[in-house]
RNA sequence: GCCGACGUGGCGCAGAGGUAGCGCAACGGUUUCGUAAACCGUCGGUCGUCGGUUCGAAUCCGACCGUCGGCUCCA
């Protein structure tokens, strides 16, 4: 089953359910209060959320963040006066002449926006009104369970060519208890943040110095790409990939044909000028065009097809600066990118292919939460290259694949690439803020653009199609996520350091060493802390640096050939002999 | 980019007009130890940057840089 949602809005929530009922009153509630100690605001709109409300307001003076204690004390005073909530309906005409009188604009403009036959409803609660479709709980005095959150600047109607309005976010819940377990579980997700995680696991740092959103990957994070890679780099080869590599930037002309410099360019850097030679280049923000140039190459057959190239390829994207989120949005990052060029006959298994890929992929690194987005053309919007045609046989490539292999979706008009629809895999973070993964598009227009030819059975040359696809997405929007997903305590497999041994005292040292060079030769990544410290202490570190697996060895161990094996978070395993051990080792390289 | 908040040694924090402190980390020494923090000592800060107010600024003001929460956009 699929709903469709428009603009990317998820409207899953269902105005019945009593929770959603709750918050959307509490939303009323707050402008209430904010209404009562800022004469003057404008009321804009106020929906429940997944977890609470917001209300966005153009507030006469810009207030203060502190200012939201005063509000959250005076909506506690209008829940004590227990005020009925009523609702009463009044033609278009009088609603309009209501909001117009009472100066509210962007109340007038949402009543004219409302469909011909739409019902228009107001809530009143003592003498305060609001449009509203409703429904709300019976009287103030049943919201007693809520908290102010943060606030916000949001434009009017999501454009930001219009006003920039104050929205103050808030969470309401049915009993003190679920607000206090909410308000603990956010606090329990900050420590999950892998901004935070990731420096203290010294996988990755950032600096003002080098840039903006620019990641410098320390060892331990490098180790994890690599771990990545190599994961990837394998599957694709048994799925009949071939890897190339491609340079950082390309002359522009490159750019100019592909549609990127006119349909892309708001994302990419500012073109660099050769003036000695008299030209331009770009630093690439998609593989694409590269890639291409690699198919065009030699004079292609049905045979040859399809043609997977692949190529963990750096590119640069000059995301908006307020955007930028620590490893989940940066400006330069490596996507596990391919491009599939295929006939049309191919282009439906080979689309099944990738998607079984991608699933693969998840399933793997353990992320089994997420949701399917189908991006498709917002017909309204012209940042798009193709012809109609072209387009309408592209989705419907994708949603015939999806339904046939019987998945969970979604269709997400005005979130297609500019040259094709896409569907991408969605999970979510620490905070529940959810961000594209891996990522499959159809792709017609680019093949056209450069003239991309194959001979085909018939001796005549036709065109193929393209696939771009990235399972992971990106190397470092992934391991960011994984981070939070495993609270930072990845499993053996990915774990950047997966062994520390730990000799007791400085006469096991030698034991230790040896040990660790036989594990390493069995391709286990290891170390061994030596340091004159308690062994209490090194064992407490190597538990908080998250590292999976602790081999301590003492008098006895070497006595008696062994080493006692500690596992993260479960304690002591007891001794086992070097073989032992290292057939254990090996075992958890698959779990 | 826009709205709001924040910026003090590597990290976490205190200091609210009178010349910067605490814990952890780091470093040195002692200790050689059986499953989550041994003991003693030492080093370390142009208080994000620049400018202004003041006899005097980490503390007040302005601009810029960066970070965080959103908006817009996207891997």
């Amino acid at each position: 089953m699929w709903t469709t949602t428009i603009g990317g809005n998820d409207l899953s929530t269902d105005s019945s359910d009593p929770v959603y009922m709750l918050r959307h009153s509490t939303a009323h509630l707050l402008a209430q209060a904010v209404g009562e100690l800022y004469p003057g605001v404008k009321y804009a709109i106020g929906p429940p959320i997944e977890e609470g409300f917001y209300y966005d307001f153009e507030f006469p003076q810009p207030i203060k963040e502190e200012e939201l204690l005063l509000i959250e004390n005076r909506m506690h005073e209008i829940s004590g006066r227990k005020l009925p909530i009523e609702r009463s309906v009044l033609s278009r005409e009088m609603a309009i002449a209501h909001e117009t009188a009472r100066n509210q604009q962007y109340k007038v403009e949402l009543i004219n926006d409302l469909p011909e036959n739409e019902e228009i409803s107001f809530y009143r609660q003592g003498d305060w009104i609001d449009l509203c479709r409703g429904p709300h709980v019976p009287d103030t005095g049943h919201i007693k369970h809520f908290h102010l959150l943060h606030i916000a600047g949001a434009y009017w109607r999501g454009n930001e060519k219009n006003k920039m309005l104050t929205r103050i976010y808030g969470t309401a819940w049915p009993t003190q208890q679920e607000l206090d377990d909410y308000l603990y579980r956010l606090e329990e997700a900050k420590k999950r943040d892998h901004r935070v995680l990731g420096r203290e696991l010294g996988l990755f740092m950032f600096s003002s110095e080098v840039g903006q959103g620019l990641p410098l990957w320390l060892p331990k994070g490098a180790t994890l790409r690599d771990t990545l890679m190599d994961f990837m780099k394998k599957e694709q080869l048994n799925r009949g990939y071939q890897g190339v590599v491609t340079p950082h930037i390309a002359n522009a002309k490159l750019y100019m044909k592909s549609g990127h410099l006119k349909n892309y360019n708001a994302k990419m850097f500012p073109l660099m000028q050769d003036e000695a030679e008299g030209e331009t280049y770009v630093l690439k923000p998609m593989n694409c065009p590269h890639h291409i140039m690699i198919y065009a190459n030699e004079l292609r057959s049905y045979r040859d097809l399809p043609v997977r190239l692949a190529e963990f390829g750096t590119v640069y994207r000059y995301e908006q600066s307020g955007e930028l989120t620590g490893m989940l949005r940066v400006r330069g990052f490596t996507q596990d990118d391919s491009h599939l060029f295929v006939t049309p006959e191919q282009l439906k298994p080979e689309f099944k292919g990738v998607v079984d890929l991608m699933l693969f992929t998840l399933n793997r690194l353990g992320l089994t939460d997420y949701r399917v987005r189908v991006g498709v053309r917002d017909p309204k919007d012209d940042k798009y290259i193709g012809t109609d045609e072209n387009w309408k046989a592209a989705e419907e490539a994708i949603l015939l694949a999806v339904q046939e292999m019987g998945m969970d979706y979604e269709v997400s008009e005005g979130d297609a690439a500019f040259y094709g629809p896409k569907l991408d895999l969605m999970v979510r973070d620490a905070l529940h803020r959810e961000w594209q993964m891996g990522t499959v598009q159809v792709d017609y227009n680019l093949p056209e653009r450069f003239e991309l030819e194959y001979v085909a059975e018939d001796g005549q040359r036709h065109r193929p199609i393209m696939i771009h696809r990235a399972p992971f997405g990106s190397l470092d929007r992934m391991i960011g996520l994984l981070v939070e997903h495993y609270a930072g305590a990845f499993p053996f497999w990915l774990a950047p350091q997966q062994v520390c041994i730990i000799p007791i005292a400085d006469r096991h040292n030698g034991y230790a060493q040896e040990l660790k060079v036989r594990l390493r030769d069995s391709g286990i990544r290891v170390e061994v802390d030596g340091r004159n410290e308690k062994m209490g202490k090194r064992i407490r570190e190597a538990e908080m640096q998250k590292v999976p697996v602790m081999l301590v060895c003492g008098d006895r161990d070497i006595e008696a050939g062994t080493v006692s094996v500690r596992r993260r978070g479960e304690g002591d395993l007891g001794a086992k002999s070097i073989d032992e051990t290292t057939e254990y080792l090996l075992g958890l390289l698959s779990s």
